[in-house]
DNA sequence: CAATAATAGCTAAGTGCTTAGGTAAATGGC
DNA sequence: GCCATTTACCTAAGCACTTAGCTATTATTG
């Protein structure tokens, strides 16, 4: 019952019992969650022939539904990335044939990314599998463990992130 | 009380009725909410004049208590980081004086890795700060909260990586 | 309506990780 | 006690992000 950051957190409290650092038991196991987890999904990515960011784009594209069309504006929101970020991995996938990108006939500074067949191919092959390695990591809470831990992870990203 | 992951729930509802997303609820917060985390902490490592890994490494030698040495082989299991990315950790912060190498006189092959006083100084004028930064992140949950909440992290966490 | 400011998207350079692969020392089997 | 294997640590190269800074277009404002 007593892991890594349970040991951290001995070791503080013996080196500096002034301090309180009952926060790092949330965030420490909040950071090492994510990379865990991170970690597992890439697997599957890989399998798929896909990395992260990638198949992040892709999906961005088929869940938005037809004609599966967006700005890369619209992909660095999403994404939470910059606009820089969304240009490399665009030029990754176009290199692969699994996007397009056009002029913005709306506007001349901007284009329009589409979801080519391939791409499209891509995504919907890799989906469920996906998804699989996501029940996987939560096979062990309730659905109402999982609900707890949304609702709190969506109340610690809104102290991170107001706006 | 509907955030971003809310909305891509419902694109992919919209678009996929057949397949089951709602570990993407779970998932999706969990990454977006360490990404947000990350950015504020890093904010205050600037702010100090430190970076993630550096204050990393830096409070490891710390709380593990004097003499504050350790081998980078220990300093890559606690960080959950390959040792190459500890050897250039230790580069940057051998360069600045924070730690300094020596080798380790039971085992020709390693070395150990020492915190200087300027080290030690850096990290402990930057940890209130820091623990101030971890309290403010959580101020909205209570004890209880901030408990299950590293529970449930804590069985994500081993679901991704047992052993 | 011209001048200025803001916006969209890009490339280039910098950063910190990973993987790959090297060297040197310790370990283990025979 | 030697030789093959393993281990510890490092550098180098690759990768995906960031920040900085560019061009072209659109929006604003006096």
């Amino acid at each position: 019952m007593t892991d890594h950051v349970d040991r951290i957190l001995a070791q503080w409290r013996r080196e500096r019992p002034d301090l309180d650092v009952s926060p790092m038991a949330v965030i420490g196991r909040l950071s090492r969650a994510a990379a865990a987890v991170h970690g597992r999904l890439d697997r599957t990515f890989a399998a798929h022939d896909l990395d992260r960011g990638s198949f992040d784009v892709l999906a961005t594209l088929l869940r938005n539904g037809p004609p599966h069309r967006l700005t890369p504006a619209q992909l660095a929101a999403d994404a939470m990335i910059t606009s820089a970020a969304v240009a490399q991995r665009l030029n990754r996938l176009e290199s692969r044939g699994l996007v397009t990108r056009a002029p913005n006939p709306d506007d001349g500074r901007g284009s329009l990314v589409s979801l080519t067949a391939a791409g499209k191919a891509a995504v919907e092959a890799t989906l469920p599998a996906h998804l699989a390695t996501e029940q996987e990591l939560l096979a062990d809470l309730s659905p109402e463990e999982r609900e707890t831990l949304a609702a709190l992870l969506a109340r610690v990203f809104h102290s991170a992130d107001p706006n």
